[in-house]
DNA sequence: GCCATGACGGAGC
DNA sequence: TGCTCCGCCATGG
């Protein structure tokens, strides 16, 4: 059993075409903004667990680069243009339009 | 049970 | 504007 599922939990909230940082994510699971639990928890993630961790990126905006992970950082930016998220030239995404905004009453531990 | 590491974030220089 | 350091918690050896 993994304190993950909660983190798990949220990132399958995000819908198509938006992302999420992983602070966001920390926040909305409950782990306060310790984004490197977060971190962990998609290092660890596997495709059994159905989780779109290719909608969590870093506050910068950016995707982090994970050689250890089954899908490298292109096949993240491919998945994200198939949802209609739009890179910058450096290969960045536009939190102030993609940023998820998840409701007020989210159901982070209820 | 302790030590080291890890897809980060924010502040400081 | 860009790079570096510290902090936080959980997992693995």
């Amino acid at each position: 059993m993994s304190s993950y599922e909660a983190i798990y939990a949220v990132v399958r909230q995000i819908p198509v075409g938006q992302v999420a940082t992983y602070g966001q994510i920390a926040q909305l699971a409950n782990l306060g903004g310790q984004a490197r639990l977060v971190g962990y928890a998609l290092y660890r993630v596997t495709p059994d667990l159905a989780v779109p961790w290719h909608r969590v990126i870093n506050a910068k905006g950016e995707i982090s680069e994970s050689p250890f992970r089954y899908g490298n950082d292109q096949l993240q930016r491919h998945l994200l243009e198939q949802e209609g998220v739009q890179f910058s030239a450096a290969g960045k995404v536009s939190l102030a339009t993609y940023r998820w905004q998840p409701p007020s009453d989210f159901p982070a531990d209820a």
